[in-house]
DNA sequence: GCGTGTGAACCTCTTCACAGCG
DNA sequence: CGCTGTGAAGAGGTTCACACGC
């Protein structure tokens, strides 16, 4: 493949055109148009073959995208085509809601173990998966060379978590703690931060209030 | 105060530059420069003055900004001095994980309540919340008129959540669905998208490993 | 001297509108 | 004729660099 460089929100885009074609593919459509693929995705039909043409002439004039070659294009992009499996450290009520809520239906993600530091919840059950000792979180990185993680710890415990991530070659992390943490430039971290999106939505809801 | 607009990437970063504010008020700072605020965010500084001076002019030149009144002012313009109360659909493993793992040292958010419409689960306890049946979303919400509410409910069920929260008057949204909910304009949406998080990881690491 | 506030240059992303192909 | 792919124009956000106030 090019190696082509994209913007971050390009590549969010095509997280959901590819959960959209999933979805058609479902419901056995096998040919979508840029401007259904837009109004399902909520953006502008341009914007969708503006982002596709960057990797290449997935579409055919006159009649749209096949469903099912547009996925397996878009997945080769996302390096989604076999996902990486994801690992959850924290066995708080976030990481264990996580691990039982899962991931089914969003792309063949999966979790493949949830880690603790905690002796008391080491061994216990989250759904079926039982909680391991964040010790044993080397051997598992090295063994599956690619993994994710997702750092679903205590408050002020997010550093040293990352710091076990990193040393054990993790690369790729997702944080729900709201500390920002500190990593090597090769490793990618992501935030989830509820209370920012919280932040968005009342700064809005008051803002329209004065506006009126 | 003036109408300003403003993208919502600003309204983000002062999200964060309040976080950040908040913490060094519990370290005892007095004074910080936008310097040491961009390095905590990680941004530049100009970035961080650029924000600033959208709205007013906070700083004194040569020392920089006062922790205590920047961070009253950052709220005021957030509309977060005194945060609306959180309510929660769906108690699930996500939501009961949410409500238990709570909303504290995030700026003044609170559960204030959380809602299934499960009757096995309606009364039973997430933390030390009772779960209430969806049929009461119309009293609390137009009691206190205004209100986020978190959708957490089980995938498929979130249109079904969010029409109700839509009847009931509800103008704040924060889904953990992956479905692209329906909503009147005058209602703001906002998604936690785990699995377009772990695309956008999956593809940054894999794309490392290519142009290695 | 130090750090803010800001015009101006720069850059990136989005939208428009249309040529060209099926 | 319909819809893609794309040059060109436009909008928006970021960075630079410096004047000004403390």
């Amino acid at each position: 493949m090019i190696a082509v460089k994209v913007s971050e929100k390009s590549i969010r885009r095509l997280s959901h055109y590819a959960r959209c074609l999933r979805l058609a593919k479902i419901r056995g459509e096998f040919i979508m148009t840029s401007q259904q693929l837009a109004s399902n995705c909520g953006i502008s039909s341009a914007a969708v073959r503006r982002d596709l043409s960057i990797y290449g002439e997935f579409g055919k004039q006159g009649s749209g995208y096949k469903v099912d070659d547009l996925l397996t294009n878009i997945q080769n992009i996302l390096g989604t085509t076999d996902p990486p499996p994801v690992i959850i450290i924290g066995a708080g009520s976030i990481g264990c809601g996580l691990m039982i809520s899962g991931l089914t239906g969003t792309g063949g993600y999966e979790y493949s173990a949830i880690y603790d530091k905690d002796p008391e919840k080491i061994g216990s059950l989250c759904g079926d998966m039982q909680v391991r000792s964040t010790e044993e979180i080397p051997e598992l990185v090295k063994k599956k060379t690619e993994v994710i993680a997702v750092i679903a710890v205590t408050s002020g415990a997010g550093q040293e978590a990352m710091d076990m991530l990193v040393a054990a070659g993790c690369k790729a992390i997702l944080s729900f703690t709201l500390e920002p943490l500190k990593v090597p430039d090769d490793v990618e971290v992501r935030y989830v931060e509820v209370s920012t999106e919280l932040d968005v939505l009342t700064h809005s809801m008051r803002r329209k209030e004065v506006l009126k």
